[in-house]
Parts: structure tokens; C-alpha cells; sequence
DNA sequence: TAGCATTGCATAAACGATTAATTTACTATT
DNA sequence: AATAGTAAATTAATCGTTTATGCAATGCTA
């Protein structure tokens, strides 16, 4: 690995010292009191002998590396990945990079890369948090370590989140059913605690009891770990049942996805047999027989609204906790 | 931000030098010859005070990061959002991270990925090249910085790869077309002069010369930064003869999504009026109407192989360049 | 022409770790 | 008792930056 040109080499080239040289490059000949005519020969030889500054040595100096620490639970997804992506952009244009790690919805993974990125010196954190992460992103907070939650959120913790409405939407999702014409709706989503989960399931709830359908054993709850097995359970219970429903919605995109190949697989017809809308877009749900309806996410909005956010904090230092609940759109609705 | 405990603190703390804390907790007190007891009681020490190393500090003065770079083009795709989580996955497993960064499929955005991550001192670059990057790579091949190219690759350039038989891959996925009874068979591909493509272009031709099938018109090239409309005019092409195609390949996995949709739109059914195969697996092709039949690339394997390479080529140094090519299975095939 | 400000640059410490070289204090050997 | 050997630690240099401080030389003022 050919050995990499640093700022004494620049100096060393030139004859001055490599102060003279970090003043320059960082334009601060201004101040620094450079001469032009110096500072010009330095710039050209920076570019001659195409020097690049060590970001580690810089962090290690400064502190702060121009980083943002994001944590997703599982990057592969595609509404992770796509808003992992949109952050990405928009840090970039801003002048931050981002390192990405997966917490694969795993407390101890998720407390793991918070420390790892602690220690390349991230400058703050854009976490989705796991289940019963709340120490630890409590830990975070505390310690004024620059933190922005996005999807989810804890309700003891009081920083800044960004997130959609999960209650109206859901509310919203779930009227979209009724006024199909569904008269037993049955809802599929994560066994959590976490509130933005609760709030679908209250949503869901609300719309349904304002219409006087609400059924508690309409709503199952599954297992992230254990997904597949779960649906395939919670999918047969609500179809063996006397009433069987007639319309679902599934609380997140995985679930989707995971519900529809089951009931492609059992022959249940889409929208003929039954009617569903799902969370988070997915290629899928165009390509499906019909279109499946769903809750589009702003992901591009989300994303630079917790770029900004995070960005605000660690050059500022001071801001109240800000959250941000956006509203949803329903996409791929008949006409 | 609360100040970082530092190896100087703990060394501060039991009063000793910091060297001596730094050989202790490096596990090297055998060489460096430090009591037994003063080992233990520095090991509680940083326990307790919850030390973690600076892994800025430590990259600088070592030289290596045990960070391996992860260049792809566009991470919100859902084949390369899932190469990159095994690759992740299975790095983390060996103590690597890695750091994604995305190229857009920009020459020029490659190049700035690779400096940037250059400057973080990564150990190694696992790239999907972009087309015209051959000068980038080159360089970094000739400047001796550990590098596998993975899915795709350059004749020129003789260094390591992962990569699928795109010839052979693209022979058979033709032939499940021939063997579906399609008379007159169409491709969609990239315009490229990358030869993972060429390839998939060349097993194309040559399952259909075999047959006696071969009609150059029937093969559409199409842009990347025009996908959208390259491909509507592609059909409309392949449907409007006077001979139309009655099937399909797709030669990437956008390619499909897109023609899929477009397909859909125009209402030809599949596989009653068309038949086709996609490349690289989405959830999209098992909720079809009937599932798209697709090239299934043996992803966590070609992940974990890249991540062997170029971590061999890191810790060794010497390692001939090792030209894989893994087999790629045709899933979702009508029984 | 002494005094003072300004210009133009150099010096050196610091960030947090690693490690070769050195020092110190014993123990063992002859 | 002198010497050598070893165990246990320290010292100090180093990685590549940034930046406060120092120090000449020059210009300006009175």
C-alpha cells in the first residue's frame, strides 16, 4: 500500500512548517496571516501531490468527525434501506457521511453498535431503536450525546424523534377497509410495547369501534423472531374462525409481505376473497394480482428532517426536544 | 458530551503508566511482563469505568482500522441492500466492520467514495464497480490497497472477484424460457460494456443460436439513468411487430421490477401471455400473480466469500488474484 | 529613532493509542 | 562481593492533524 502523502510532506516539499500548511488548506490564511503568494504555492502542491487529509487523525484531534452513527434494525428491508439510502444523500450533500449498522431488532446488537460508533467518534446518533432499547438510548441522551429517533420512540424518554402519525394513519388505513365494504376486520402486528406500535393498534381500535366492529381477537400479535410461523397461525385463526374476517391490515411492511405469500399460498384472492392495506411501500405490492394498498411513509421527508435535526444538535448544542409526526399518504387505493 | 474515559484515566486512577495499561488490555502482559495482580486490577478498573479505546486513536497509530469498505451502487436495491447485510453480518463475525457507502452508479461518485473511505483508513475495499470505473480501480490495484470487485468486474484489470457465471446463468435462463414452449424470445439489458453483462448478453444468444431462435432485434438496451422510459419503449417495441416476443429476460433485477409494472399496466398477462424470468430475488416476484420464475444469486455465500478475500489479502498481504464464479440457481420454476 | 502594531511564519503541545527501548530493583550464580 | 540475568515497570517517540503561542522583521507614528 503505497504510503499516503500527509501535511509534513506538503510542508517538507515547500519548506515551511506544517502549520503554515494546515492553515492554508483550511482556509484560514486569514487569519493565520499567510501570504498569498505562499498560500497559492501550497494549494498547488496539495493538489500536485494529490493530498487528502486523515480523517482519523483530524477526528482524533478535533474531536468530532463529520459523522453520523445510524442504526436500523434491519437494513435489507427495504423501508430501512431506502430510508438508510435517503439519509445518506442528503448527509452527504450537507457534508456529513454516515455509517450504517444493523441492530437486527437486538437489544445487546443495538447497545454493541452504539459503543462502535461511539468509538469511531460519531459526532451523534439517527437510531431506530429495538424493543427494549430504552437504556441505553437513555444512556445516549443523558450524556448529551446528540441523538435523533426516527420511527419509533420511547414514551419515557423525552428527545427529539421523527416519525409518522401511527394512530391517525392507522385510524385512517383501517377506514379505507370499512369503506370497502369489510365487516370483519382483522389486524396483524408485532406483540410491542413500543408506542408507535400501540398507537397503530389503537388506531386500528378507534376506527373500528366508531363504526361499532371492533373484536378484540380480530388482532393478533406475532413475533418479530418467529414471524413466519406466527402469520401463518394468526392467518389460519382468522380465516377457520365462524366469522371469519374479511379484510386485514398488516401493521408493517414485513408483515405484508409475509401475509401475502400465505394467503396466495392457502388461494385466498386479493381483493376478491379478501381485502388488505398494508404499512411502508414495497415493489411488491405493485406487482401483486392487484395492487395492494398501503401507508406510504414520506421516507425522503423523514430523512432529512432527522438529518436536520441531528445536524442542528451537534452544531448548536441547545434545542429542545423536537418531534415530528408527519402525515401518511395511502397509495395504490382502487378507484 | 460527557468526557470519554481514556486509557490515561485508568492509568491515572491505579497510578501507573499509561504503556502499561495499554499492554494489559491488549492481552499483552506475557511480553510486556506486568504482574499478575496489577493486570487483574487494571482489567477491573476499565471494566468499572466502562473504558472503551478510541478506535480513531488506534487506527492512526496502527496504520489499519480493521475496517473493510463496502462500495455498491445503490443500496435501496433490494439485491444489494441484501449483500451488503450478510457482507455486514459475517464481517462482524470476524471483528471487521464495514462502512457502505453508495456510487449511484457514478463514475465519479465511486471515485469520491473511495477517497473518503480512504481516508478512514479503511483496510480494504469490497466494490461493485460502476461502468466507466475502471481508472479508479486500477488505481487501487496498482497502488497495492486490498480490493475484491464483487458482481461485477473488468477484463483488464487482474484482481480478485466474486460474480455469478452470468454466461451459463443467462444460457439456462433462456432455456427455461425455450423449454416453456416461447417461440420468440426477448432481452432487456443494460447498455454496458461491463462483461458480467456482456456475458449475460453472449448466454442469451447463445441458448438461442442453439435453437435456431436468434433475432438481434429482440435484444433491447437500455439506460440506467432512463430505466423508466427505456424500458416502456423496449416493450412497446418487442409487443408491436409483426412477430411480437412471447418471452422475456430480464437481465437485472430493476430491469424486472420496471418491465413488470409496465407489463401489468399494458394488462399482458403472465405467464398466459407472456412468459418471463428476472434476475436477483424480490419479494415481488413471489406475490405476482402467478410467481416470477428468476435467477436466484447465491448472496450470503458471494458476501462471505468477498469478505475471505479481502480479509485474507489484508492480514497476508501476498494472495494471487482468485477469480470466483459461483453457480446461480433458477427459483420459482412453474412445477 | 524609540515605541508599537502588524505581518508572516515557526514552535510545540495536544488528541488517544501502541511499542521499542530503557530503567529499576531483585534474585541467582560464581 | 561482584556480575549477570530476569521481572516489572516507565519513558518517549510516533501516527497526522489543529491551534494557541511565540518570535522576527517590517511598517508606522510621533
Amino acid at each position: 500500500m503505497m504510503t499516503r502523502v500527509s501535511l509534513k510532506d506538503i510542508a517538507q516539499e515547500i519548506g515551511v512548517s506544517n502549520a503554515t500548511v494546515s492553515l492554508v488548506l483550511n482556509g484560514k490564511e486569514k487569519e493565520g496571516r499567510v501570504s498569498k503568494e505562499l498560500a497559492e504555492r501550497i494549494r498547488k502542491k496539495a493538489v500536485a501531490m494529490n493530498y487528502h487529509p486523515n480523517a482519523m487523525a483530524r477526528a482524533l484531534r478535533m474531536g468530532s468527525s463529520n459523522t453520523i452513527g445510524l442504526i436500523v434494525t434491519d437494513s435489507s428491508n427495504q423501508f430501512f434501506a431506502k430510508l438508510a439510502f435517503r439519509i445518506e444523500e442528503y448527509a452527504d450533500s450537507l457534508g456529513y457521511s454516515v455509517i450504517v449498522a444493523n441492530s437486527n431488532e437486538n437489544d445487546a446488537k443495538m447497545e454493541r453498535m452504539i459503543q462502535e460508533l461511539k468509538n469511531r467518534q460519531v459526532d451523534g446518533f439517527i437510531i431506530i431503536p429495538t424493543e427494549n432499547g430504552q437504556g441505553s438510548i437513555n444512556n445516549l441522551v443523558n450524556s448529551k450525546v446528540p441523538v435523533v429517533l426516527l420511527d419509533r420512540y420511547f414514551e419515557e424518554i423525552n428527545t427529539h424523534h421523527v416519525l409518522i402519525d401511527n394512530f391517525k394513519t392507522s385510524r385512517s388505513a383501517t377506514e379505507f377497509l370499512i369503506n370497502q365494504g369489510c365487516k370483519r376486520i382483522g389486524l396483524i402486528i408485532y406483540k410491542s410495547e413500543l408506542p408507535h406500535m400501540q398507537e397503530r393498534r389503537n388506531g386500528f381500535a378507534e376506527a373500528l369501534k366508531r363504526n361499532g366492529m371492533y373484536v378484540p381477537a380480530f388482532i393478533k400479535e406475532i413475533n418479530y423472531q418467529t414471524i413466519e410461523e406466527n402469520i401463518q397461525k394468526a392467518i389460519d385463526d382468522l380465516l377457520t374462525r365462524i366469522d371469519p374476517v374479511d379484510g386485514i391490515l398488516f401493521a408493517s411492511n414485513s408483515i405484508a409481505i409475509h401475509s401475502l405469500k400465505y394467503l396466495m399460498k392457502r388461494n385466498i384472492n386479493i381483493p376478491s376473497d379478501m381485502k388488505v392495506i398494508g404499512f411502508d411501500e414495497n415493489d411488491a405490492f405493485d406487482l401483486s394480482r392487484e395492487p395492494i394498498p398501503f401507508v406510504q411513509q414520506p421516507i425522503a421527508e423523514m430523512g432529512k428532517l432527522s438529518v436536520d435535526l441531528i445536524i442542528k444538535q451537534i452544531e448548536k448544542e441547545a434545542l429542545n426536544p423536537t418531534h415530528i409526526e408527519l402525515l401518511a399518504d395511502l397509495q395504490n387505493l382502487p378507484n
